[in-house]
Formats: C-alpha cells, structure tokens, sequence
DNA sequence: GTCTATAATCAGATAGAC
DNA sequence: GTCTATCTGATTATAGAC
C-alpha cells in the first residue's frame, strides 16, 4: 500500500518527492523517472507532459491534505465548539505536512511557482477546502470565541502560509512535529504577548 | 532617486522586479535585459553571470528590509516596551513588503529556490537581521510581557513567514496595507481567540 | 512498457564589431 | 557600453526498436 508497483503510481510518487525537494524548475523528469526505477522517455507512456504529470500530483496533494484535516476535524462530532476543531485542524495539518506526505509538501513548495492556467485550475480544486477552513474561522467569530475584528480571509491566508512554512525549516531532532503544531496552535489562537495563556 | 540612470544599478532595478513577478526560474536575462532599456548580452558587461546578479541583488534586498525595520523600531528609543517594539517591526515589515520593494519582495519570493551554497550565503547575511527578530521576541519573554512556553526560533519562523506570504496574496483595491499590518500584529500578539482584544 | 537514439527548444554565456 | 551572431549545455519531447 505504501509503495503501489505499478508505473503510473511509482511515477507519480517520485515526482511528488523531487517537486517537494527541488521545486518546480529544478524537478527535472530525468531524476523523476530515475526514482521510479525508470528513463526519462518511458515516463511519457504514463503522461502525455511534465505540466499534466504535474498538475495530477497536485490535485493528489491537495485531496489527501484536505480528506485527513477533515477526518481529524470531523471525528470531533459538530457539537464539538468552532475553537475546538479549527485547532485540531491546525494540528492535524502540521502533523500531516511534516509527517511526511510528499504530496502535500510539493504542493505547498511550487504552487506559487506554477502556470497561470495550471495555477487557476488547482486553485479552483482547493477552493472547496479553503472554504472549509474559512467556516472554521467564521464559526468561532460567529458564536462569539473568537475576535471579530479579523478579517476572516486575512486570517485564513496568514494561517495557511504560517503552516505551510513548516516544511521548508523544519529538520527532525528538534522539536517533534506534534510539539511544533501544538506551538503554532496556541501562537494562533492566544497570540504570543501574555505571560501565560488558558488551558 | 528612484531610478538611477547607470547601467548597472537600472539591471539590478529590472532584476528585482522580474525576480519578484516570476520568481528565479522565470526570470529570463533577456526580460531583466529589456527592463533596463537593452539587450541580454550587455548584462555581461555588469556582471560576470546570472546568479551573482541574482546574489547581488538578495543582498540589496536583505539590506533595504533591515535597514527600514531596525529604523522603524529603534526611533521609538531603547525604553520603549518589548512588545511595543516588537508590533512596530512587524508593522513595518508589512507596509514595507506592500509598498513596493521590488528587492524585499524578490528575497521574499526566491530564496527558497536559490542554489544550496547561494542560500548559505544569502542566509549568513541574514542572520544579523535574524538575530534582531529574535532579540525583539526573546526581550518580550524576558520580561514577562509575552509567553514563554513558545519556543522563540519557531515564533520567529512563523511570523517571517507570515508576514513573508502576503506580497504572494496582497492586491490594491481590498485592504489597505496599513490595516492587513495590524491584523498581523493584533493576530500574532493576541491570537485570534477571544471575543475582543485589550487595547 | 521500457529502452536507445535523436530532435527541437530554449536560455545562459562568449566573441568580436562598432 | 551596447550591439549582432554564435556557441554550449541542459531539458522536454518524439521516433521507433525490442
């Protein structure tokens, strides 16, 4: 299950490692293909261009980032309050990103980098889980436990770029993944001034 | 003032502006070429290649940022509170990444795919502005104005990154720049919990 | 489905005239 | 100090054998 063999998968699993190690032009399909046990030319038996290639490891990123946020948030019941689950989405995400998942990590490493059209395309794919943090972010301003001073997009776009961070700085030895998001989930929610903060 | 007439500081001016639209793949010598008012292969007359054009102007960028921070903050004067200080480098961060540096900007959006030992170098000039922040934050511990459970390197990490990630998203016409710069500092110093902030 | 050529393209860099 | 012309090298992509 971790590794599928058949090509198609391998491919897509080494494009997902070098995109997350070397960004997007230093991706070169010679070095994808070599990490699925590969030359270069077979790759485009499987795709019909690097840009197509690339845009399905995007799409992967993105539904296996947003379905294990949601499953991490959901698993907490809706009764559970707005402030409740919007943190253990932020957890859920730093553990997700810096337990490994290669997809998710390229995403956040070339997306900026990517073509207009490409860009416009897998932005739309994520717009249903961008609403879905927004909703976290409304709900808690909604019924009054959160600071209805911010705005909710602001908030979003700074809390995304925040997380996503984690993987361009973060080295294993340090502090653990479950420590760094228990880090960003109380810098978020009770801010850094204060000399402690609620339990 | 704003656009010196030599050569070589109009290729810099150019390479700044490309870098930040395009990022460092997508900036093509010809482009930079064209925005100073020539062709690709004068460039050769300024500066021996590509990267240390693209090296020098991470430092011009390193150096424009600093200097307009350290500046902003230090005219409030050694006895003014640590998070005082601290929201007004923020503050200043902000208006000076929205207000149009090209080479902040540039820095901001290239360095993470800058070569490994020109990002060694890039970071060591870095880091004497590194430490500012870092001294800014540890201040405000010291002095039980701020949480000190929060690890300081990762405050420091999440914040630049933050405040980093708006000229990615930032576009004239929603929010000014002056108001997403207090959003940061009042999310960053007083989290987005609470129904209203203290003052 | 993967390989060995090889083409086509493009961008960084050089030579030398003016 | 800038130009035209050219070289070099890297990389995506194709053709066709096996």
């Amino acid at each position: 299950m971790a590794h599928a063999d058949n090509g198609r998968t391998r491919i897509l699993d080494s494009a997902a490692t070098v995109l997350r190690q070397k960004g997007l032009a230093g991706a070169k399909l010679s070095e994808i293909a070599k990490g699925a046990g590969m030359l270069a030319p077979s790759i485009y038996h499987h795709f019909p261009s690097k840009d197509h290639l690339v845009e399905e490891v995007m799409m992967e990123g993105i539904y296996h980032n947003s379905r294990h946020i949601v499953a991490r948030v959901e698993v907490l019941g809706p009764d559970a309050a707005p402030l409740v689950r919007l943190r253990a989405a932020i957890v859920a995400h730093i553990d997700f990103l810096l337990s490994g998942d290669d997809y998710s990590s390229a995403v956040a490493r070339v997306f900026n980098d990517l073509p207009d059209e490409m860009r416009r395309r897998v932005l739309a794919a994520y717009s249903s889980f961008d609403n879905y943090w927004r909703d976290l972010i409304v709900a808690a301003q909604a019924d009054g436990s959160a600071s209805a001073t911010l705005d909710p997009t602001v908030v979003r776009k700074f809390l995304i770029a925040m997380l996503d961070s984690c993987s361009s700085w973060y080295r294993p030895g340090k502090l653990a993944p479950a420590q760094i998001a228990e880090q960003a989930a109380d810098l978020l929610l009770h801010g850094f001034a204060g000399s402690s903060r609620p339990a």
